[in-house]
DNA sequence: CTGAAAGCGCTAACAT
DNA sequence: ATGTTAGCGCTTTCAG
């Protein structure tokens, strides 16, 4: 059996209220008093049990992470920086993978519920609108990370993803490039819609047409674009540039133009989006924009204790900014 | 304020007890009243508190991840696979990155005790062999992953880092390189020292001696592995093969070997270990040990379930076989 | 400065 | 088949 308040307070002939106190640092204790129950909490190597202080305190310093796949390498990092963070505000991290499955979601939200977790960081897939919906009913603290829902309950830490597309697809539009494709993330994400609404917008003002043969849904993965990619290959008239909605896509890409003998940039140009690791590692090293992964944790984080600590927190959406990283892909 | 089991109970016309043997699926309850209070669990929409469950089940139903760092692309494939299985089972896993900094083991360990969980996978650092220690004393449910710390009082799901290593060298032997330097890891790490041995061992058994300036210590990081590279392409006499201690090493290493404009494998053949997603993806492709770490997380938790189920679960190590992935860098 | 008592939300003997 | 009671380990009034 573990030591308890109990053990302690009787072996210093203190109460437990007492013994509460130093542990709280409260003031009012004996000097005395603190140092022999200090003593004794150290000979006895007592350590409080949070699961006790949790059910009264009505908090846990527990947050939950809830998040499509860990091993997709754009979430390490903005994991790492939760947990930092938290780490370093006293609070520990539970992390949940979805798969962006509508009803594991659901399940991690209950989960989390149920284990009266202090605040939620999430990303959730379109489709789940009400999940946000319930938990603002109830003021539960939540921020989304990365990717929003449609319905806009709670603070969304992320990047303009239009924005940023349109300046990629600029940037290869002014590097003279017409035949522009772009392989999509899934596009139950909002991420990849506004993405794709970005590449769009950036070929009407440079008056290009967007053909619909030269947009394909992929779903953020390096296979799905490698299949994608396959396909443009077959077009009669082919691209001669890709914008991948994401970097591990543009490896896929990367694939299918080695297999194909192809050239980057000369016989076919690529674009990647996220600037994870992976993309100066490439050859040639990918063009892309980068986006402050480790920040959108930090910030995350730090709202959502602010959500915690008091209560009415104004909803205010922080919408960092993405630079684009010239390589030698585009 | 949350609804409770009181709450339920009030409304059901019925005692708390009755309402937890409905929710725990205990039989002694009539049908007509698990119905109604089944029927009113869902229309208030309750969901019990685990906090309070798990203070008087002396179970949390959570266990807690220590590894050194979640965005070294080693890991997440592991914390996947823990989170999958976990989540499988009924069981939610709190994440701690370390840096490998002993301290903040320490500190984990403790955060976690305090938190009552059920038990703990870690990946410590040598030196930190007393904290593994004490938890045994107290008889805590623990599984080693990866590395292990040198004395041995927990089970350890891991590879066989020496024979690994000596596959690997022993294959670069035979491929007709003799001048082979290796770029270890942390050497904090058994699973560094171990490949350093195997490096030797191979090179002892085909009659290599041994040289000195032929092995440096990195840190496992892309980024010491890059300058070990540097000082050792300044060596009069050049090795012509690197054996690194890790795949993201060896991508240091490429990067180092490019800036030289020298050609991989011609120039110098370059060997990796771990077969992360980024080897396939190097150019050229990279030569590497695939190491099965999704299935090493899939172990570490089948097992930590078992210690925690049934106490004195015979210690026993779990030693994976790794394969030779011959690609095209050495 | 210290202690007694109540209670956080739940489970588990032990009745009945 | 259901209720009463005690208690998990802690914090927090409220007294003194």
């Amino acid at each position: 059996m573990r030591v308890t308040i109990k053990d302690i307070a009787k072996e210093a002939n203190v109460s437990v209220t007492t013994v509460s106190r130093v542990l709280n640092n409260k003031p009012d204790v004996g000097d005395d008093t603190r140092a022999k129950i200090l003593k004794i909490i150290d000979e006895m190597n007592y350590n409080p049990n949070s699961v006790a202080r949790g059910l009264v305190m009505q908090k846990t310093h527990t947050i939950g992470l809830i998040i499509p796949d860990i091993s997709n390498p754009f979430f390490p990092q903005i994991v790492r920086a939760v947990e930092d963070k938290a780490q370093k505000l006293g609070y520990s991290v539970i992390l949940f993978n979805t798969d962006n499955h509508l009803e594991r979601e659901r399940k991690a939200v209950e989960l989390f519920k149920s284990k009266q977790l202090d605040g939620l960081i999430v990303s959730l897939s379109l489709g789940n609108e009400k999940i946000l919906k319930d938990l603002k009913a109830e003021n539960y603290p939540v921020v989304q990370i990365d990717r929003s829902v449609l319905d806009h309950h709670y603070p969304l830490i992320s990047i303009d993803n239009k924005k940023s597309a349109y300046q990629m697809v600029q940037y290869m539009i002014k590097k003279g490039y017409k035949k522009i494709a772009h392989i999509s993330g899934d596009l139950n994400t909002t991420t990849a819609r506004d993405r794709l609404e970005g590449y769009k917008k950036a070929l009407k003002k440079y008056g290009i047409p967007i053909k619909n043969k030269y947009i394909i849904e992929g779903e953020y993965t390096q296979n799905s674009a490698y299949q994608a990619m396959q396909s443009l290959l077959n077009l009669k008239n082919r691209p001669k540039a890709i914008f991948a909605a994401n970097d591990l896509s543009a490896a896929g890409v990367y694939k299918a133009l080695f297999e194909a003998d192809l050239k980057i940039p000369e016989d076919m140009a690529v674009a990647g989006h996220d600037d994870i690791n992976l993309a100066s590692l490439l050859k040639p090293e990918l063009t892309t924009m980068r986006q402050p992964k480790y920040e959108m944790g930090e910030r995350a984080v730090t709202i959502l204790l602010k959500m915690i600590n008091q209560q009415n927190f104004e909803i205010k959406d922080q919408i960092l900014t993405t630079d684009l990283i010239i390589r030698e892909s585009v």
